[in-house]
DNA sequence: AAGAGGCCCTGATAGC
DNA sequence: TGCTATCAGGGCCTCT
């Protein structure tokens, strides 16, 4: 589920309902996910208000009024759950934001709120969560991720000056977290064909203008789908119950074997593992 | 040092 | 039905 449209997702849905409450009891049935959770998080957290919830790339950030934070990151499969008191769901397995149905199993963290209870699901735990003391030691956590699409330092000198001499592929470059974070592997097959660039291409075989377009699709189409309300594969849920719909904007992703959307190319979608991950391209007009 | 690949983990699905 | 293999939206670590 989870890159930068659909952490944004949940970050509004977030934002909107627990901001200003405050942490009435904490709950951790498995501490035992991508980072083990210290022992003393549930009493670090707890008593502690909301000041706001934001996002950097993929990742979920709680500001507490006391400038502590706390750290959510999704991993692959993590999903966030919110149950409103005075819901007749609530007490129920039946979430009514997020997600329609609270799943049986992995809700792995709980946090209670006045009225509301927070959840953190997580079936294959490649996600945590993680309390911070101060703005520095979350600096410091960030210090290697790189610019976030949408921002102004991930500019044509920026990206020429990465992709000179290097001999790996396009598409690795937009899934490396260090160049530029927030693109997963959905969109990066979806960028590159907007971007009519083969995403087995060596990054320093890349012209000026090529590196223009990924600049400029990058933004488009996590805009796109942000606004679309994310994509919804599995049961991915928005704030309000609903599906995202940039599911249905695919060009390339899950498409294999299918027709190439772009005008006048006769091109069939193709699927290739390129380290490990399925990418999905049109070999006529993606060159 | 860059770049490829293994690995963490569970669940859904396909094929026999 | 039940087994096995393969694949999933991420990212860290190790090896060459």
């Amino acid at each position: 589920m989870p890159e930068l449209p659909e952490v944004e997702i949940v970050k509004q849905s977030l934002d909107k309902k627990i901001k200003f409450k405050k942490i009435q009891k904490v709950l951790v049935r498995n501490r035992n996910l991508r980072f083990k959770i210290e022992p003393k998080f549930e009493k670090k957290i707890n008593n502690k208000k909301i000041k706001k919830i934001t996002r950097l790339s993929k990742y979920l950030i709680i500001h507490f009024s006391d400038c502590t934070y706390c750290l959510i990151h999704l991993g692959m499969s993590g999903t966030i759950h919110l149950l409103e008191k005075n819901r007749k769901n609530y007490n129920t397995n039946t979430s009514f934001y997020s997600f329609e149905k609270l799943p049986k199993k992995h809700n792995h963290i709980e946090i209670n709120f006045h009225k509301i209870k927070v959840i953190y699901n997580d079936p294959r735990r490649f996600g945590f969560i993680k309390f911070f003391e101060n703005k520095n030691d979350l600096s410091y956590f960030f210090k290697d991720l790189g610019p976030e699409p949408f921002s102004n330092s991930f500019d044509i000198n920026y990206i020429h000056k990465k992709f000179k001499d290097k001999n790996k592929n396009i598409k690795n470059f937009l899934l490396d977290q260090k160049f530029v974070s927030g693109i997963g592997n959905i969109y990066a097959s979806e960028i590159l064909f907007l971007c009519k660039i083969n995403p087995s291409k060596k990054a320093k075989d890349l012209s000026k203008k090529d590196c223009k377009k990924i600049i400029y699709f990058s933004k488009y189409v996590l805009k796109q789908s942000i606004k679309k309300g994310g994509s919804s594969i599995r049961d991915f849920k928005n704030t309000e119950g609903n599906s995202g719909k940039f599911q249905k904007e695919f060009r390339v992703y899950q498409r294999e074997n299918l027709n190439c959307f772009k005008k006048g190319c006769n091109g069939i979608i193709k699927k290739k593992n390129i380290t490990n991950r399925s990418t999905f391209f049109c070999d006529t007009c993606q060159n």
